[in-house]
DNA sequence: CGTTTTAATTATACGGTGTTTATTTATTTT
DNA sequence: AAAATAAATAAACACCGTATAATTAAAACG
């Protein structure tokens, strides 16, 4: 019947020990394995006293995918704001390298961005959303700005499509008015890198590819080259 | 204290049975929420029982997976196959058509092969390789079958590289010697779907994408242009 | 046919999980 | 100093995967 410890001999920062607490834990067995006793064990405390800061695991899950977001977010715009605001090829090259990097840094905080790995979880998409936007917007504003530049090859086969056009007005007129092509090609760089991120971080490639990143590089490389015309 | 049932009340085909009534639970909660009990539960027995037929909960989706990737398999050949084999490009369309129709029909299946939904369970690579290299193979094959025909278009922007190059000449003598730009375009088209697919199903598309359908169409149509020259 | 062996199923139990409730106690407020 | 508050714990509940031993139907054999 041990009592209350006194408040200085106390754990601080409860909140923020028990977010790095799991995400120790995550990193050592994944996210699927995260468990809230075992989070307790580790601070010295018991299970039931992270309630009073989480309401449940849920909750904790949540504060976790808020927390990979900020931090993959702030990796991308890092490689972004590296480079010269002219030179949008390059810019667009570092940030596909940024996105990558991050993802093999972080597998189990990509995965637990991206995929499904928490048993009956399910991302409220009012928390997930706006974090998640912020990583499509850098890529989305990469784009306009080549465009502004003049610099966007124009679609090799046609335009899109009227349906596609009407959907991506929708878009635009939520963000900043960038034309349809932009955000179209946005979503499909976007799905490329994310499929080569995520059969890498998945052990998914046939065991020949020894070496995922130079594939990455090289179609990375030429993804910028079949969208952005080559700079001065 | 009840009996072992007498045989003619007894359920017969119980391996089968377990796994269709795991797949009835995983369409309906998810891979992750996976339970042995539940699924004694649903067939009238008790849990143990089911270790008569897989050793572990792991052995049961061992099975799961490889009955997945038959039927994903069977998916995509069955498309292939739907068309003559002079029409390479539209092959690669209707092959194409095929992965995501797979994927958002049976979403809790293309995240239990592709995902890590289960908690501390990692695929034995020497079973799901075998079952995943077929769905490679396909694709590839088709591709190689456009090459053999002249179809192929040349790489946009130079070749590939050196490393890449040996990268692949490994894997081309391991499988039918299909040239560099054929195991390369594999890949990155597979890549480029895979991510589309994944993207789609876990729900990380922008709420303004209503038609996602459409957005993989014309995405899918541009690759197949992209790479492949027009048939007559 | 009776007996023995075998195999399938159950009952029970252990340690693990998330979560709820009531209780204790340190801190803060009055 | 007393009362109120908040934080932590202890205990319990209902799950989970899994191991073990007991039970019993079916099969094999003499």
């Amino acid at each position: 019947m041990s009592p209350r410890p006194r408040r200085d001999q106390q754990l601080t920062d409860l909140p923020v020990r028990i977010l790095s607490a799991a995400w120790e834990q995550i990193a050592q067995a994944g996210a699927a394995a995260l468990s809230l006793r075992a989070v307790a064990r580790q601070l010295g405390i018991t299970a039931p006293a992270i309630y009073n800061y989480y309401p449940d695991r849920d909750a904790l899950v949540t504060a976790l995918i808020v927390d990979a977001f900020h931090s993959f977010g702030d990796a991308l715009q890092a490689a972004v704001d590296g480079l010269p605001a002219v030179q949008h090829a390059r810019r667009l090259y570092a940030l596909g390298m940024a996105y990558r990097q991050w993802a093999i840094t972080y597998p189990e905080r990509y995965q637990l961005i991206f995929g499904t790995p928490i048993a009956g979880y399910v991302a409220p998409q009012e928390i997930t959303m706006p974090a998640a936007a912020r990583a499509l917007a850098i890529l989305s504003e990469t784009l306009a700005n080549a465009h502004a530049a003049g610099l966007l090859k124009p679609m090799p086969t046609g335009s899109i499509s009227p349906d596609l056009q009407a959907m991506f007005q929708v878009w635009a007129q939520a963000r900043g008015e960038a034309p349809s092509e932009v955000l179209y090609l946005t979503l499909v760089i976007w799905a490329q890198v994310h499929g080569l991120a995520v059969l890498e971080i998945g052990g998914q490639f046939p065991p020949f590819i020894s070496d995922p990143g130079a594939l990455y590089e090289r179609t990375l490389e030429m993804l910028v080259n079949q969208v952005l015309e080559v700079e001065a």
